[in-house]
DNA sequence: ATATATTTCCCATGCAGTGGAAAAATGTGG
DNA sequence: CCACATTTTTCCACTGCATGGGAAATATAT
């Protein structure tokens, strides 16, 4: 059973070129085209990772229009019951920076320099699948927050046991 | 679904001249055009961010002219139903102090110097897209706003699961 | 009335963003 | 293992935005 949440998946290693344009990884596309016949995309700031060693790693998330228009909607109706001091952060935090792109005929993408210099992007990135969005990792951020998923959550038998793997 | 309080958004850095003068980024310029063919706007204070060491954040916010008549109306109107002392310091913090401005033919404004001051607009600052309106800020002063956000209250998968994110 | 400051307009320049072509890499089927 | 198709990367040329400076026009002060 495929539903909504599955439409992005697998981790793609990539490349942003000098003026900072990026080939979005065909099959991502693909889900992008699948879903809609508007192709545009919402890319904005991703939720900070806990690196362990006091400093976080920055990333970007992109998201259809229209997942995108339904999760601002939910965060403008305040949904999530916060005051409206932490209603204002979450707003400057995700909502303000996002940048509604596309791909050009050949499948790229301008990463907004912002967002660019946000996560860190220079020259190697991962695209990493999430379900119903994908992130873009700077490669030097994404190796650290493996090795610290690793770290601080290890997958034993355990664990994996309580979800029928 | 794109509706009119998707009009600005995204984060663009930029610089005050020593004249004053600022250069609109062309987006946002654009979303004025688009919105109507008078594209004069309305600088005035935007409410000052709280920084967590007993210091205010103070910028501007940008209205394109109808927007602005419409929030003016309802605050002459008293629709947030204040005492009428409150009601004289609201005007007091955001009407009295606006000013309309309008960019020149090379997509460059003035910012009126008291305002400029008011915000401590040296050389760089950000432009920051908030749906009906825009923010200016001075690069130091974002700086410590999002420093402070993050602080305060981080965005972690907790708070952005209870919107669907 | 004259000097000084402020604002507006225009030009020149550098650089970021856009688009296309083609080379290189990767994947696919025989 | 090879031939072919697709995807990804690199390269180059072009457009348009951003920026700084000079000069004209306007306002303000002396």
């Amino acid at each position: 059973m495929i539903d909504s949440i599955d439409i992005f998946g697998g981790e793609t290693p990539s490349t942003i070129d000098g003026k900072g344009r990026t080939c979005i990884p065909a099959k991502f596309r693909d889900a992008l085209a699948n879903l809609s016949e508007d192709t545009r995309f919402i890319i904005t700031k991703a939720a900070p990772v806990d690196l362990g060693d006091g400093t976080f790693g920055r990333g970007l998330s992109v998201y259809p229009l229209d997942t995108w228009a339904g999760i601002k909607k939910k965060i403008l109706a305040n949904e999530g019951g916060f005051t409206s001091a932490q209603l204002n952060s979450i707003k400057r935090q995700i909502v303000n920076p996002a940048e509604e792109c596309s791909a050009d005929k050949l499948g790229r993408a301008l990463i907004p320099s912002s967002l660019r210099l946000h996560a860190e992007l220079e020259r190697d990135i991962w695209f990493v699948g999430m379900g119903q969005r994908f992130d873009i990792w700077s490669k030097g951020t994404y190796c650290r927050i493996n090795a610290q998923d690793e770290k601080n959550f290890p997958l034993d038998s355990e664990a994996l046991a309580a979800m029928g793997v």
